[in-house]
DNA sequence: TCAATATTATTAACATGTTAAATATAAAAG
DNA sequence: CTTTTATATTTAACATGTTAATAATATTGA
């Protein structure tokens, strides 16, 4: 959003920024149409693998959500507040907690899957479905390499 | 950061989660790198942008740095008070500034543009020029789709 | 000219990213 | 058993992302 001119610069070949522009062009639907729902991307990750997996304590909530464990304290705080999930304490380690989704957040998520499936069907569909897994599998690939870490 | 381990998960499909992922693993050497030269990775693009194209007004910059002007205006001024940017009055229009990278700035530009560079090419070697202009290929590709809006 | 409109940049408000520190509890070592 | 160490989560502090509103100036058009 607001950067959809015509774009003949020479960040076209800087990795990070294609990225980002990638990442951009197909979250911006997906944001639109959950900012009417009332949630944030993150919010909406972290309710669907709620809604996939059942109960999960922070960790791995943070772990298959892709956020830093910060982010999500606070982003459970808010799913609280708006009673899209419940929290319970571990029976018998008190430092953990149980967290799952709730009626309304599961009614959210039936809400809006639709559509959001709709974008991913249109991805697949304008974008090509060879092209966007060799897209994958290239992404995969990179986020799998190993770094020697120089120090 | 935080999630370097084998990752069986069905997320690899999903091509939000791999382009975050993606851009994390790109990223994370070049913002330690910065983190120790005192700046971030975004504070960096600016300082690189001004470096290669001279004086700029905001709005030339937000569009090359792929930054929202709100964030921009945050910046610019750290990165005054850092003393790595001048900020002077447009001429003719005084709703403009002009913005130029200062000594200091080019300096820390020179002082870290060896090890950036280093990482492009460890990334060209390990994971392959061919692959790596395919991935930027596709990523240019995807991100110049156009989206009929269906509202 | 002057009122309406557009452009440029900033501010505001809220959410998240990121690193470090703090807290509470659990497990391990002695 | 208790001191040490590890784990789970939160808090703190700062930077950025994001949208809407605001302020200042420029431009347009009646």
């Amino acid at each position: 959003m607001g950067m959809n001119q015509p774009r003949p610069t020479e960040t076209n070949r800087s990795l990070p920024i294609a990225l980002l522009r990638a990442r951009e062009k197909v979250m911006g639907p997906i944001r639109n149409m959950l900012s009417n729902a009332g949630v944030t991307e993150q919010q909406w990750r972290v309710l669907r693998v709620l809604d996939e997996m059942g109960t999960l304590d922070p960790t791995e909530i943070a772990d298959r959500s892709c956020l830093l464990l910060p982010s999500l304290t606070r982003i459970l705080q808010t799913l609280q507040s708006k009673q899209l999930i419940l929290r319970e304490p571990h029976p018998t380690d008190r430092r953990k907690q149980q967290i799952s989704i709730s009626k309304a957040g599961r009614q959210l998520i039936l809400d809006n899957m639709e559509e959001s499936q709709q974008l991913t069907t249109w991805l697949e569909d304008e974008f090509g479905q060879d092209k966007l897994n060799a897209l994958l599998d290239l992404l995969n690939e990179l986020d799998q390499m190993e770094r020697h870490t120089p120090s």
